[in-house]
RNA sequence: GGAGAGGUGGCAGAGUGGUCGAAUGCACUCGCUUGGAAAGCGAGCAGAGGUGAUGAGCCUCUCGGGAGUUCGAAUCUCCCCCUCUCCGCCA
């Protein structure tokens, strides 16, 4: 959520924003027209209340309470009145209340944009910033990692589809020893680069959605209990943020850095039709996500060391993989900033996404009141909130499949992973 | 799920209808003291919002959350949530 004071005093400043999104900015005009008409409520309301506690303490003092009540009587009644009606118009106007055409249009408004970044249209738009390790051109043709995975036996979706339906995956052997070695080393390399391992629940409130601002982003994929207020995580970001949610942290505690492993769970219903087969794109999938919760002076500076943190991964895996940076109107709803880290798929000759790096600035901490004291007297200010993946499991053991594999159809196992797979090759399985 | 106890400021812990946003202690900040420190002494120290100049001051709201009674609620009533103890169930 954006800071209603920074609308008022630099509207422009919003929609300029906006509008490098690709978002009609005539939204920032209504709401200052109706901060306006709230703020206007509220000093009613307040003026009025004011009068009726001066009345109320002057009872308090009296030596005879009933007959000064009594004698008041008719002013606190005109009082009561007044406040009543005033307190209506500020509930109908008020920020706070989710039905008022100012939470909305509130709510909907996404982050505002870094300077940095780059301006576009779309995904075609976003820059390339650097490239690590050329793919090499293979002496034959390489395959889909679902063809692989499948002759490897490691990789079965006709009983998945059987258990679960379309868009899940069942990992066997070989397959799930990978996901599970990719896991640990993800986790491995996050504690030596300092990173605090957790592991959070995987089913949150309503109102912890709310404050890391994925009910806008998410609601239609999410999958949710209802009855029981449980929501199954779309990604770990979700419990990791918001862990520190109504708290103020003392500021030699920052920056806080989080690492998670989480099945995460999406129903990607606006997706059908896109990456049906394969790893790729699936209704529960695994990741290791990393957090930083960051003073805002240092955040742009930990957005660039949580890219190299989750690229890094990729280096040592020996994945062939591009930074980009995404240009303006292809970043989500709650960053200012973000990096995508792009693998290399031989089979389709792709880069695709395999960890969104971005910094939230003050946008998620605002809604969930996540904030620090510089000093021990000092005024709490609000912290940054960063995330990454690092890495998507599903994705990185997909583009091992297609990277590393042999024209006999084997597949060789990563030399970082080999401690933790205990084995240097993957070989196909007669079925 | 059942029974009981309880949720107050960073922490501990008073407060059962009238200037209580809240005693006291600890922690913390500043000052005095000291060669320096500790102790001691003095002062300060919750958050959010409105109004002002992103100042001072003033005002409103907040004692787990919500509704209610009352001129007035931390204090009384109702609902919900959470924690602890015991029982049941379970991994």
């Amino acid at each position: 959520m954006l800071d209603i004071v920074l609308i008022r005093r630099d509207p422009e400043r919003v929609r300029r924003s906006a509008k490098r999104r690709g978002i009609d900015p005539s939204f920032v005009d209504d709401v200052l027209r109706l901060d306006a008409e709230y703020r206007s409520a509220l000093t009613d309301v307040e003026r009025a209340k004011a009068e009726k506690n001066a009345l109320s303490a002057q009872i308090g003092r009296a030596a005879d309470k009933a007959t000064a009540a009594r004698e008041l009587r008719p002013k606190l009644d005109a009082l009561s009145a007044e406040i009543a009606g005033a307190e209506e118009r500020v509930r109908a106007s008020a920020p706070e209340t989710p039905q008022s055409r100012l939470a909305e249009l509130l709510t909907q408004t996404p982050n505002l944009l870094d300077e940095s970044v780059p301006d576009g249209t779309g995904e075609a738009e976003n820059v390339v910033l650097r490239t690590s390790g050329e793919p090499e051109p293979l002496a034959f043709a390489p395959k889909p990692h679902y063809e692989i995975g499948e002759r490897l036996g490691v990789l079965d979706f006709e009983r998945a589809t059987k258990l679960s339906g379309s868009r899940f995956t069942v990992l066997m052997g070989g397959g799930a020893r990978l996901a599970r070695a990719l896991v640990d080393f993800f986790l491995d390399r996050a504690a030596r680069s300092g990173y605090v391992e957790v592991a959070p629940p995987f089913l949150v409130t309503r109102q912890t959605m709310w404050w890391t601002g994925q009910l806008s982003k998410f609601s239609d994929a999410m999958f949710v209990d209802p009855e029981a207020d449980a929501f199954m995580i779309p990604t770990s970001e979700v419990p990791l943020t918001a862990l520190h949610a109504n708290e103020i942290l003392a500021a030699d505690r920052l920056p806080l850095k989080y690492a998670a492993y989480s099945p995460c769970f999406r129903k990607e219903a606006g997706a059908a039709g896109k990456d049906t087969r394969g790893l790729i794109r699936q209704h529960q999938f695994e990741k290791v996500e990393l957090v930083w919760v960051t003073a805002p002076e240092r955040s742009m500076e930990a957005l660039e060391r949580l890219t190299l943190d989750a690229q890094s991964l990729l280096e040592e895996l020996e994945l062939p993989h591009r930074v980009v940076a995404l240009c303006s109107a292809d970043i989500g709803f709650s960053p200012a900033k973000t990096y995508d880290l792009e693998v290399w798929f031989p089979a389709q000759g792709v880069y695709r996404e395999i960890s969104s790096c971005s910094n939230c600035t003050d946008f998620q901490a605002r809604r969930a009141h996540i904030r620090f004291r510089r000093e021990p007297n000092a005024k709490p200010e609000l912290a940054h909130t960063l995330n990454g993946s690092g890495l998507a499991v599903g994705r990185a053991l997909a583009a091992i499949l297609e990277n590393f594999q042999e024209a006999d159809g084997s597949v060789r196992v990563p030399r970082a992973l080999r401690s933790y797979v205990g084995t240097e090759k993957l070989t196909p399985v007669e079925r």
